[in-house]
DNA sequence: CTGTTAGCGCCTTCAG
DNA sequence: CTGAAGGCGCTAACAG
């Protein structure tokens, strides 16, 4: 039965007849205390509901123990999964999830200082990293630790010091492709999202390795078996229509995304295969298959990312970036 | 230029040549400064960056500025959207997010529990308000300042000492519903949520509303009218299918959701007219109308709930319910 | 292994 | 209007 008031280490010390750094010391490092007084002193704490104050331990340890995580406008499809599967996460870990806004990456950088200054964040989890993103140098260059979720395009991607998870998106659609053709399909096209995305990019070209490792098509017949377009069902409608003009014959669709495949299947109606990318409401409504990136994992790879550059500061004992494989959901 | 180190009261009272009580008390109570010296002060402040150290404020002053949100599974057309509008609501008042799961409500009171022991919350905002939710009565119960997005279906939606704040859907749909009729539409139809659903209730009767005030069929005819099912682009065909084949003469269907509305969508091609709810990419996208959750306002009132709660605390001044009007997004 | 001392950075009280 | 003293709850360093 939590009281309404709070409950202080003393009080616990006093209910435990010891002292009040016997107490911190069954918390933070249980391993020095003489196991009957810890008992002793764990009693004590659950019978009061003791909760160490986290601020004056903040203030004392100078570690806040949260992650701040930007939150842009913009539809994400799997931006609240993500957080889902981080707060999760969290959870297990003792770690608390601070949120803000960010809609530039300047509004960042504002945020992260103001953030610093305030002494109540100790890493950062950064989403939608853009090309040539100013944020993680600005990040390095201040001594704070931060992962990326998703790889830092534009940059030296091999970069130690910046630290990224993310899903191999290429090798997704590859194996999505693989299975279409196993499955007997053989005019396999492609819809992908304009140049200027790197993750459009990457998926495109899984779709080409599978391709021409099945040796369907030559490099060169590649070129007019796939239309890139906006992310939206219309222009995925539109997409196929262009593509069903120049080949009448395609029997499977591959998507970079679920929405560009819903565009699809509103144009075919189920009559040829279609697969989309994440796994989302979407593509569970109307049953096609999808390429699922592991969120829980990416989570995980994450926080570990960030504790482990808390903890040891020699970088090269630990990989700094993870490229995780996703999931084939297969309808 | 901020500096590694962190800059304390301390060395902004060395720089202005004042005492760090001065100091502070430019920041929390500037009237009671001369305006010579806290011009000074400011200055100082300004030139070596000082923030107050977070976690120093909070110890001191037992209070967080901080509201905890609770994300759960599944997935929300808006909650990404409603988290990024209260995040930028909160950036402009010196507020901080802290973000937790809860699958359960019995997982939430668990956090809620954990939050309030560490103290390092000072209010709640829950989402997602379940039929006889536990968590309100629960907080209510532990003096804690909290407020609903979305009514307490199923428990005294007047009860005052329960904060909330919603969006009225059964307006949306009237309107939405009014608009197709001046527009020329007789033969409306609606496709809305199962029975279990309060909110799919609610829109339910704007639609009845609407027809029944316009004359358009009596209510004995509007039972045939409408189909209740699942929330996925799937059921929303099949449903439109049903109804068609009673109602040969649909001109319009008026949809409880996006997604319901693009699974007709699907079905009739944009051969007649659809509306949806949320305007998500979805209704964007497929170029249909919306009625559209204003989510800018409604993270406003919530915070200034919450904000009036921690500071007056006679409850009767303010009203604690605030039922907002949506937005038609006319396509 | 346990207790004492001191102080993290800030703000409330109360003198000046 | 400004400054000095004290303490919020906790833990690092040391002493016993």
């Amino acid at each position: 039965m939590p009281d309404s008031l709070l409950v202080t280490i003393k009080d616990v010390a006093r209910d435990a007849g010891v002292s009040a750094q016997t107490v911190s010391n069954v918390i933070n490092t249980p391993e020095k205390v003489r196991p009957a007084t810890r008992q002793l002193v764990l009693a004590s704490i659950q019978k009061l509901g003791y909760k160490p104050n986290a601020s004056a331990r903040r203030l004392r340890t100078s570690r806040s123990n949260t992650v701040a995580l930007g939150i842009h406008a913009g539809d994400s499809p799997i931006f609240d999964r993500f957080l889902h599967a981080l707060a999760a996460e969290t959870d297990t870990r003792d770690l608390r999830i601070l949120l803000y806004k960010t809609d530039t990456p300047a509004d960042e950088i504002t945020h992260c200082e103001s953030l610093l200054a305030t002494a109540d964040v100790d890493a950062f989890i950064l989403t939608d990293v853009i090309f040539n993103d100013p944020r993680p140098n600005w990040l390095r260059d201040h001594h704070q630790n931060f992962a990326l979720f998703g790889r830092p395009w534009g940059t030296d991607v091999n970069d130690p010091t910046v630290a990224w998870v993310d899903v191999d998106g290429r090798d997704g659609i590859r194996r999505m492709t693989q299975h279409l053709i196993l499955h007997g399909h053989r005019n396999i096209a492609f819809i992908g999202w304009r140049e200027d995305s790197s993750t459009g990019q990457d998926r495109l070209a899984g779709w080409r390795d599978a391709m021409t490792a099945a040796r369907i098509r030559t490099p060169e017949q590649l070129e007019t078996l796939f239309v890139l377009t906006d992310d939206d069902m219309a222009s995925g409608q539109q997409a196929y229509q262009v593509l069903q003009r120049s080949n009448p014959d395609i029997d499977a669709v591959v998507c970079v995304s679920d929405t560009i495949a819903a565009g699809v299947y509103m144009e075919t109606h189920g009559d040829i295969t279609i697969t989309g990318f994440d796994d989302t409401p979407i593509s569970r409504s109307l049953n096609f298959s999808s390429v699922a990136q592991p969120l829980r994992d990416i989570a995980k790879a994450i926080l570990d990312s960030i504790q482990n550059q808390s903890t040891s500061r020699s970088i090269d004992t630990i990989s700094t970036h993870m490229l995780l494989p996703p999931q084939l959901i297969i309808r």
